[in-house]
DNA sequence: CTCGGTGCAAACTCTTTGCATTGAC
DNA sequence: GTCAATGCAAAGAGTTTGCACCGAG
């Protein structure tokens, strides 16, 4: 709510509504996750104008998009400035993130042709302790 | 064709043509992919069909798929048996692959929980050489 | 006042499923 | 002959788009 807000971003209800989720997630949440819970609060925002909002704030640099976890559903989280990686455990579903990046600064010795490496994504998959039972 | 079946896998023709179209191919394919290229072979095959074979074929440890990728359709590629990443241009979409796995011996010490890795995805994105001008 | 953002419905795309028929073993 | 694999159609899921109205700047 005392976030920075982007200049020529116009500050809508809806928009400041998603925010705060995004705040208070402890994980990446899915669009419909948003509109789940914007929905028990009340407040409700039509997904096509959640997806418009994740979208604006993606490009706005606010947030990031995870896809290819496990699910078919896109995940977003606000962007920390610092990659984030996740495991996911393929029975519970339950998502660890990475305590670091392995490729932060060796990404582009991986490639043997030229390439501007704008980011890169990286998943785990697995059993949870408890799952591995 | 002088491939290792696995056994009890039946060896049908459309099968064959999925896997030949696999073995083919210079780089990973998406089911649209291998739907059109067998069309202009005269060798129509139902994208059902394919979806079943590939998912066949996974399971079988003959290929595997990869999504995520920049598009919203999953690739497949043969399975290797060495990871296998990828970096993808935004603009041309060219795949680029990686020329080793940074992870392949360091994936369980990124984690704090315990977790019993099971494999990963890594992709990178940015601007192959061509774009980035 | 103006123009971008939103509600809502409908379209789209990729993938999956159901069922009768076919064909591999 | 048996049962799994296929052709085909139709449903699903997640996401996107079109358009009239609304509301932030």
């Amino acid at each position: 709510m005392t976030m920075d807000w982007p200049k020529d971003f116009k500050r809508t209800k809806q928009r400041v509504l998603v925010l705060d989720v995004l705040k208070e997630a402890q994980e990446p949440v899915t669009a419909a996750d948003i509109s789940a819970l914007l929905e028990k609060r009340g407040e409700g925002v039509w997904l096509s104008t959640i997806y418009r909002v994740l979208d604006a704030f993606t490009e706005a640099g606010i947030a990031s998009k995870i896809d290819g976890l496990g699910g078919n559903m896109a995940l977003y989280e606000l962007y920390t400035h610092q990659h984030r990686h996740y495991a996911v455990c393929l029975r519970c579903k339950k998502i660890i993130p990475m305590r670091s990046c392995p490729l932060e600064h060796m990404a582009p010795q991986l490639l043997d042709e030229d390439f501007r490496v704008l980011g890169h994504k990286l998943q785990m998959y697995g059993h949870c302790a408890k799952c591995a039972k």
